[in-house]
DNA sequence: GCGACAG
DNA sequence: ATCTTGTCGC
């Protein structure tokens, strides 16, 4: 059995803006929307921070147990900063150090949270896409803000949901997580439908506006 | 040309 | 993302 896990297909980092795009374009074809995952029994959050005014790039994995949502395993990797922020090209900067991140982990989750869109993207290719592609393993995009797309008002109650749309295409949900507090935009990684995304979504939030899983990561990947 | 723009 | 204390509201 080898370790599921593999990164050694991947592909270079240091690329300019259009060959960046260009490269978003063709993995594109490979997400998946549909639901295509096994039975969920752990769950990761990643986050990435920034340290020495953005010198150093610090991402971190926090696993899981699914059912009540308590801790397993968690991993911190820290890298040289490799790009600056480009809306739309986010994943560029931040997936090496979330690989790295990913690649000390002892288990497999089933389920990756992200922080940021999946195919909520101009080009459908979020990081959340990104990373699920490249390790092949079921991912969901949570973001706080949104980068493209339309949506009506969100109702107040904790749970309600409408589609974001761009392009006549839902791109994914804009989710109340908590009734009185900004709703979150949820959209399908890889290997996931946006309806089971939502579900998982709401599995995972208790009594924050964000994911468990999210939120844990978010204190690794911040705190010194 | 102008405005928008995940983290 | 990051720089940062107290403060308003349920």
């Amino acid at each position: 059995m080898s370790k599921q896990l593999n990164y050694c297909n991947s592909h270079p980092w240091n690329l300019s803006p259009s060959e960046a795009i260009a490269l978003q374009r063709k993995l594109s074809a490979q997400v998946i929307t549909e639901d295509r995952l096994d039975p969920v029994q752990t769950v990761a959050g990643v986050d990435v921070g920034f340290e020495d005014r953005d010198s150093i790039t610090r991402a971190a994995v926090v696993v899981l147990r699914f059912d009540d949502l308590s801790f397993i395993e968690q991993t911190v990797a820290r890298q040289p900063t490799c790009s600056r922020y480009i809306p739309g090209l986010l994943s560029f900067r931040e997936c090496p150090a979330i690989l790295a991140a990913l690649a000390q982990l002892t288990v497999t989750p089933d389920l990756i949270f992200c922080d940021g869109q999946g195919i909520a993207h101009p080009r459908r290719f979020g990081i959340a896409c990104h990373l699920g592609v490249l390790t092949n393993l079921p991912s969901i995009g949570v973001g706080k803000s949104r980068l493209v797309g339309r949506h009506e008002p969100v109702p107040e109650m904790r749970g309600s949901w409408v589609p974001l749309i761009d392009k006549e295409e839902t791109i994914g949900a804009v989710l109340r997580t908590r009734s009185g507090v900004s709703p979150i935009f949820v959209s399908p990684g890889h290997r996931i439908s946006l309806t089971t995304a939502i579900d998982y979504v709401m599995a995972c939030t208790t009594r924050y506006r964000l994911p468990e899983t999210t939120r844990n990561a978010d204190k690794l990947a911040s705190s010194k």
